[in-house]
DNA sequence: AACATCGAGTCATCAGATGACCTGTTGATT
DNA sequence: AATCAACAGGTCATCTGATGACTCGATGTT
């Protein structure tokens, strides 16, 4: 017979869920102040630390803000701040790199897609913006990166949906992250091909422009293989084992 | 002119992430046993409450484990389950849930892609398995919704791809937590249709396994609309505002 | 061989003390 | 009247000693 875990439950723990279930419960509304750990303490009749404890592992979780001085208080988050909690902990292998590029695939595909749907006008300036940043930033690898990215979120914002931003987002900080050590090669193998790149960059702000679903998914496309190509072959070339 | 954000560094803040870039460029390895919170207090010349809330902070990240009596050690988080330390203190409005059944979307077609090239007979097997389950769960709502999630775990393990398959558990757990509440009245307009999502789902293994990516993408999204269907009929009916 | 006991190591928790920091108030200076 | 230094009260940040709870393995007993 299975045999249910039994946990002996901390106390901070629960302290923790009960804050956080206060929060979720909409009890704690973004913005208000809790009491102060000294009167949380009393209110939940245990020691300081262990309400210290929680409201760490809270604010690690991003719910709420600790300010020295002033007190405890609930974020604010609107929309934007979900979560999503890609392990930042991660092997950087040939494996996880190709996987993690495969994720950002799928996403910014079906980005393409919705924002062909859906782009504004104003969308369509901010791809502009950063298509023209882009175009004049020949030689500045730094400028040209981030033009990218904004490019890059320019799209994902022309979907209009806060929750597929910020997982893009995320899935973008990982990338950086992991491939932070293989940076200068990466953008020197880029800085060769800036052309072409500008090319698809316009390719799919087309697609988005003329409203052109299809299109737009397989100009997504065709860049991020493109992307998939040089990173593969900087693995290859720097024999980077799949662990 | 712009003031660059001055932020004193908090001990515990600094000692958290010393610890997460330790284990991070693998100097801590998976299982590996930290040293006695006295022990880190020593190493880092500051007091163990800064230890602790430092460790209270990673534990509730999902970096380490505290076993009391025992000592704290780095998870084991290989493919499998990497505790999702929560982020759902989200409202719970229409506009929230559309997007993230749109996110869902977007990922599940791409795993259904990306699985029918990539399935082996295991995971055909698994597919099965759940399809079976769902066939014989008529009436069982609990038993009915276990198998339908089971089944499209199946499908993301197909991808063979580990960061894909926690991307979509996660987007799961949040889409289930948002939908706590409205669960009951969802499963019941679910159970009206249970035939037909059964097909939906058969529809989908069918095409893993023939290895038709096409069909594949197809089905998964002709499943997924229907889903979006019923969740859409459900706010229109019981009218919960766009907050 | 099986079991009970015990001790060392460790996490869990409390509480007092001290320092650092923020806000608002008071009162003196200009 | 405007400005600013000093102060007080509230709060977070941190250290520390003490105590309890728990795990594991060693030791001793039956």
């Amino acid at each position: 017979m299975q045999y249910k875990q039994i946990k002996p439950k901390k106390i901070y723990e629960e302290v923790a869920e009960a804050l956080h279930e206060g929060i979720r419960s909409g009890v704690l509304k973004p913005g208000d102040k809790l009491d102060s750990v000294q009167q949380l303490a009393e209110n939940f009749q245990v020691g300081r630390s262990a309400i210290r404890e929680a409201l760490s592992a809270l604010k690690a979780m991003g719910l709420i803000e600790m300010r020295q001085g002033e007190g405890t208080y609930v974020k604010q988050f609107e929309e934007s701040s979900i979560k999503f909690p890609l392990s930042t902990a991660m092997l950087m292998n040939k494996d996880d790199v190709m996987n993690l590029l495969e994720v950002r695939k799928i996403i910014e595909k079906g980005a393409a897609m919705s924002a062909a749907l859906r782009r504004t006008p104003e969308n369509i300036n901010l791809m502009k913006e950063a298509l023209e940043e882009m175009r004049t930033a020949h030689g500045n690898e730094e400028l040209g990166e981030k033009s990218d990215l904004k490019f890059h979120l320019a799209v994902a914002s022309s979907t209009q949906n806060s929750i597929l931003v910020k997982l893009l987002n995320d899935v973008s900080d990982l990338m950086q992250q992991t491939m932070k050590e293989t940076r200068r090669i990466w953008l020197y193998s880029k800085h060769t091909t800036v052309e072409q790149l500008y090319e698809e960059h316009l390719a799919i702000f087309e697609a988005v422009l003329e409203k052109n679903e299809d299109k737009a998914r397989k100009a997504m496309e065709t860049h991020l293989n493109n992307v998939e190509v040089i990173i593969q072959k900087y693995f290859d070339e720097t024999r980077i084992d799949t662990k």
